[in-house]
RNA sequence: CGCGGGGUGGAGCAGUCCGGUAGCUCGUCGGGCUCAUAACCCGGAGGUCGCAGGUUCAAAUCCUGCCCCCGCACCCA
């Protein structure tokens, strides 16, 4: 049996609602697993919740709830807002579930066996609401770093030997140059890891809310020592055929989590008893909204769900379309190398440009045309070479891209085929070849078409509603294979198409106003 | 010497690693077409590539110095 393609996003701590930060790594991780599974792969996409840590605790007490209650309720929030985002996951992990528990319980023990967890008398200054522990020569003023009271405390803790995977580290990354994305990051964590690594405290104070040390009750394991194996644990690890998951093949997150956990700790932590790592990690950046990092407090949340609702109310497309225009601004912004500001504004000129403008009209006049000129029937001809080249080079070029998960320039590789598409129209005139008598005709229309059809497989992990719609119309079942596109099977001659229907109503500038 | 990101035509960005006609989307102006969702296609205008030095036949791209902007309590992708 192949190995299952595994692809995760990192898992979200339940102290806040899901917004456009959170469902942009969702939905680009997404895109990458419906386009794996287009491509024949058994694909096991992970997501889910972050639940342990003291603040979670608080947090519930906040709002008079139990842990449980306030965790069960967030879970579910998130959950609910990935499907209505159309992400197609295939497991939702909770780090409250016992199988997470009990991963992270026997992973604990697993590297204390091997000799990389020791029992230490943590001595120094405890930053209570960040739950980390600083050095005397860390504080500022007699406060945290960031500013937060700290307290002297004398505690009985385990570590985790971090410091001793310094060298394997760097070796590790050298050897595989395409392991920690996109190599600007990867010199981050390179220079990091340089500076020297720290061992790392990974126990806390049982405050009854976390998952307990192994032989000592008193203890929990830290929060991001027991998130990262989520991953693991989602496999069933150590138990089964947890092999044929294992390694994960890209684990998706931003930048705040990529360097300090994801590519050096959790790196180590596999190396520790033994298991191997994760093929790709890969970090984008953020978006800002008018270069303001987006934050509660802030009070500059987006929430896609609301956003598109809001596309749906003022274009007229149906609901489900919109969904899938979030989608698109979503992947079309991603903000791979920096950070991106992502705003109404643009998402608004997107939907005008990109999918009324070029895709949605694109369809709408081919299909026209294939109506007027060549009595609505997939006419038998044989593509025109520009046509087949544009459609091949588009593919190849959304295949280059996905090898690194550029899954912005995927975006615009798919869309450069419909402006071709447009500029064939034009250069080719079916009008006036029709006007003419003029052979060519069918070969030209039968070409548009190609461009159509090869459009509905390449935008189909991004918009997979539109899509079904865009095949609908061409009156052809969704494509299925990603081998296909571009293939002449893929559109039978003499199909009846349909009649075309718009499926971006154009954004009218003054209705705005 | 805190860390990191950035400064490219009106807006948003790519190009900088591996120096060699400054590219894309939007906007704007003009033209074309009439199949189409006032859409589509072509062309023009518009840039001292933050500043100052340096290396070079040649620098947005390499080197040196400087200026400016943004993020860095909590939250958080």
């Amino acid at each position: 049996m192949a190995k299952r393609y595994f692809i995760t996003t990192p898992i979200y701590y339940v102290n806040s609602y899901p917004h456009v930060g959170t469902t942009l790594t969702t939905v680009v991780a997404d895109v990458c697993a419906r386009y794996r599974r287009l491509r024949g792969e058994d694909v096991f996409f992970l997501t889910g919740t972050d639940e342990n840590g003291l603040k979670v605790k608080e947090a519930a007490e906040k709002n008079g709830k139990s842990p449980r209650d306030h965790t069960d309720h967030l879970a579910e929030e998130f959950k609910k807002t990935f499907q209505a985002m159309n992400v197609s996951f295939d497991d939702f992990i909770r780090t409250t579930e016992p199988r997470h528990v009990k991963a992270t319980q026997h992973f604990f023990q697993l590297l204390a066996e091997e000799g990389y967890v020791y029992k230490g008398v943590y001595e120094g200054w405890y930053d209570v609401s960040s739950e980390t522990f600083f050095r005397e020569a860390d504080l500022v003023d007699g406060k945290s770093p960031d500013g937060n009271e700290v307290r002297k405390i004398s505690e009985e803790n385990w570590f985790f030997k971090l410091s001793a995977f310094e060298e394997p580290l760097l070796k590790h990354i050298e050897a595989n140059p395409d392991f920690l994305l996109p190599a600007s990051r990867k010199n981050e964590v390179v220079s990091f890891i340089k500076q020297g690594l720290r061992d790392l405290c990974i126990t806390r104070n049982n405050q009854g809310w976390g998952i307990p040390m192994p032989g000592d009750d008193g203890k929990v394991i830290y929060v991001w020592f027991d998130a990262l194996i989520n991953y693991l644990a989602a496999t069933g690890w150590p138990e089964g055929d947890w092999q044929n998951t294992w390694p994960a093949d890209v684990h998706w997150m931003a930048k705040e989590i990529f360097t300090r956990f994801h590519a050096t700790l959790w790196p180590a932590m596999l190396m520790g008893i033994g298991v191997d790592l994760p093929k790709h990690v890969v970090a984008h950046g953020w978006f800002t909204f008018g270069d303001m990092k987006m934050s509660k407090s802030k009070g500059n949340i987006i929430e896609p769900f609301e956003l598109a609702q809001d596309i749906a109310g003022k274009t007229g497309c149906k609901p489900e379309i919109a969904i899938d225009v979030v989608r698109y601004s979503l992947a079309a912004l991603l903000p791979y190398e920096g950070d991106t500001n992502y705003t109404r504004d643009e998402v608004d000129r997107l939907y005008n440009s990109d999918l009324a403008n070029d895709l949605g009209n694109a369809l709408n006049r081919t299909l026209a045309m294939a109506h007027k000129f060549v009595d609505g029937k997939i006419p038998a001809a044989e593509v025109e070479k520009d046509a087949a080249d544009a459609i091949r080079h588009a593919r190849a070029e959304f295949d280059r891209y996905m090898e690194t998960f550029q899954v912005d320039k995927c975006t615009h590789s798919a869309m450069g085929l419909v402006r071709f598409l447009n500029k064939y129209i034009d250069t080719r005139a079916p009008w006036a070849l029709a006007k003419a008598n003029d052979a060519a005709l069918p070969a030209v229309v039968r070409s548009m078409l190609a461009c159509m059809r090869a459009a509905e497989g390449l935008i189909r992990p991004i918009m997979p509603t539109v899509a079904d719609e865009m095949a609908r119309q061409l009156g052809l079942p969704p494509t299925k294979n990603w081998n296909d596109i571009g293939s002449d099977a893929m559109l039978p001659a003499g199909t009846p198409l349909s009649q075309p229907e718009p499926i971006f109503p154009r954004l009218d500038s003054k209705k705005q106003s």
